[in-house]
DNA sequence: TATGTCAAAGCGTCAA
DNA sequence: TTGACGCTTTGACATA
């Protein structure tokens, strides 16, 4: 049974009840004994020191069925549940322990929180999709990190490719790696006039233009010794 | 007043 | 057929 305070104190633990809204909506028996109050928590008790008499009732969850019947057949706007805070702790524990619920579980986890399970099974449902949203966030800022990453990477090779066309080669150093030449040297840039593919050694290629990782494995896939 | 959040409703799918 | 679930939408509420 949920109680409301009127102690200011309690203004930012607040809770929205099925027709108890804190607009002018807010039925006049409430208004009676509720002047500043705003929504809260619908089960928070009172603590120690509160007066009893500053509380007011809430409909108990028959009254709230039946006020949520009455809402469905359609004349009341549905009012909008605020889940306390210990409520929501005590949701997320159970989250984190299970992401779904077997009906035992669901139905303790109700009488529990003193919800119906079918708010337990609706928050769960909804926790599951906030979960998958975030995971999803997560996935496109790791995906665009990606992006920029290999993007870089791309403009690298780019100008690497670029800096490597732009070196004069002697005609003399140019040797065909489908002539059966002698073995190169580690100071000779060459390219396979047919394949067009850099066949020097890595030594060379490293004193040259520093290539990077992916350069480094296209030189080992493509070493002067294998057939292009 | 626009916008974000979130409980809840509605509907389709799927497995038992 | 039924219950659970996912997905989308709705509507109340909070906040800037």
């Amino acid at each position: 049974m949920a109680v409301f305070p009127i102690n200011s104190s309690n203004l930012d633990l607040s809770i929205s009840m099925p027709g108890f809204a804190s607009s002018s909506t807010r039925p006049p028996l409430m208004k009676v004994r509720i002047c500043v109050v705003r929504e809260l928590d619908m089960n928070r008790v009172p603590t120690t020191g509160e007066a009893e008499e500053e509380w007011a009732v809430a409909p108990s969850a028959e009254e709230e069925e039946e006020e949520s019947c009455i809402n469905n057949g359609g004349t009341k706007p549905r009012k909008k549940l605020r889940l306390s805070t210990d409520q929501s702790r005590l949701l997320e524990e159970s989250f984190r322990l299970n992401h779904t619920l077997n009906p035992k579980q669901k139905e303790a986890l109700a009488m529990e929180l003193k919800l119906k399970p079918r708010q337990v099974e609706v928050w769960f449902q909804n926790r599951r999709a906030r979960s998958k949203l975030k995971q999803t966030e997560m996935e496109c800022e790791y995906l665009k990190r990606c992006f920029g990453s290999l993007t870089e990477q791309n403009h690298r090779l780019q100008r690497e490719l670029e800096e490597l066309r732009a070196i004069k080669v002697a005609p003399s150093a140019i040797v065909s790696c489908h002539d059966r030449q002698p073995p190169l040297s580690t100071s000779t840039i060459t390219m396979c006039p047919r394949c067009e593919r850099i066949t020097s050694s890595k030594a060379a290629i490293a004193a040259a233009t520093k290539p990077s990782k992916v350069v480094t494995s296209i030189l080992k896939l493509h070493q002067p010794s294998q057939a292009c």
